[in-house]
DNA sequence: AGAAAGTGACTGAACAGTCGGTCAATTAAA
DNA sequence: TTTAATTGACCGACTGTTCAGTCACTTTCT
């Protein structure tokens, strides 16, 4: 049988798209001539434009958000477990700027909102548990209070990083929030 | 009282179908429909959907974040005056749910970014320096900083109120909040 | 071996519906 | 009467979606 080569590319021509221009803004036409495939195509593989988004959040998020657990890793110490999470974490914000928007954009509109949210919430849930476990098994006292309001400090890191001051010293944002947390724990 | 003209209905509907469905899902047929008016009146008032845009970030923000000024006020105290800003910020969130997401998806839409960047930019450094304003007053070292890392909490919490955690105890947070920045100035 | 039958990835014209936008005509106000 | 406010039928462009049909390929039959 032929390989399915259609998939993919529509795939991720839909990726850079919605990414690109956002979810409205692009049109089913617009992703086919992207991936030099029929519009056709895109209805044989996904039902609907909203059920592409959905197959999207899967494929996307899966490469991008796969941070291994902090347990199964041999973990030093807390400072240099807290250190590689944030280069970690920075690596990410720099390297898929537009997609972290895109994302953003989904759970700010109403329509869409309701259609991405159980995923992207597990997502978000799976990020601050792993949040979670870093600080416990770093020795801290309320590490989930305190989990919980470092990745408040990320979430409006990345806000104001993607949108609102558009020449962030990231860098240095992040040294400041390593220097406040390392001596939380022990 | 005056019967509402028909620019401000439109406005009004405008605000609330935008906040409520999103930019792109609402339709200037739903607005003028909302507004009890006909879809021509709008394109008499307003010359395009963009332009509409812009005169509700103008219509809706003054009302919202027409905050005075900090040193124009009586400044009992640091402590006093961090507080009244926070509890301020909090009924910010909890009135206007709806339209703060709906800003912040403007911001985070390639798109409508660009059409609406310049006024929403010039807002959010209007806060920016209202901050810094509080902490230099307050006798904060590097207000500069500690302000800018303070609007990024701020932000923070605004994002995880309005679109992760849908029951996120606001209150508790702010608190928290509070109690971690009172006591870095004098 | 070769022919026939079958598979499924892929196409693109066409669909009904919606969109933002226009404008000559009507109504209300001055 | 002159001016301004307001209407709603109308337009072309474009939307997401459908589906009958094509064709390179594999499997089965003779």
């Amino acid at each position: 049988m032929r390989p399915q080569l259609g998939k993919d590319k529509i795939l991720d021509a839909a990726v850079l798209l919605f990414s690109r221009a956002g979810y409205h803004a692009t049109s089913i036409s617009d992703i086919a001539a992207a991936a030099g495939v029929s519009k056709g195509l895109m209805y044989n593989y996904f039902g609907s434009k909203e059920i592409l988004l959905l197959a999207i959040i899967d494929h996307a998020s899966e490469k991008m958000f796969n941070v291994a657990p902090v347990s199964s890793r041999p973990s030093p110490s807390f400072t240099a477990e807290l250190r590689a999470f944030l280069d970690g974490f920075q690596g990410l914000l720099e390297g898929h700027k537009e997609y972290l928007a895109f994302q953003v954009s989904l759970f700010v509109q109403p329509d869409l909102k309701e259609i991405v949210r159980i995923p992207v919430q597990a997502r978000a849930t799976q990020l601050l548990q792993a949040v979670v476990e870093m600080f416990t098994v770093g020795g801290c006292d309320n590490a989930d209070v305190l989990a919980r309001r470092f990745v408040m400090e990320l979430d409006g890191l990345t806000l104001h990083y993607l949108a609102v001051f558009e020449n962030l010293p990231l860098g240095t944002m992040i040294d400041r929030l390593f220097d406040n947390y390392k001596d939380y724990c022990k």
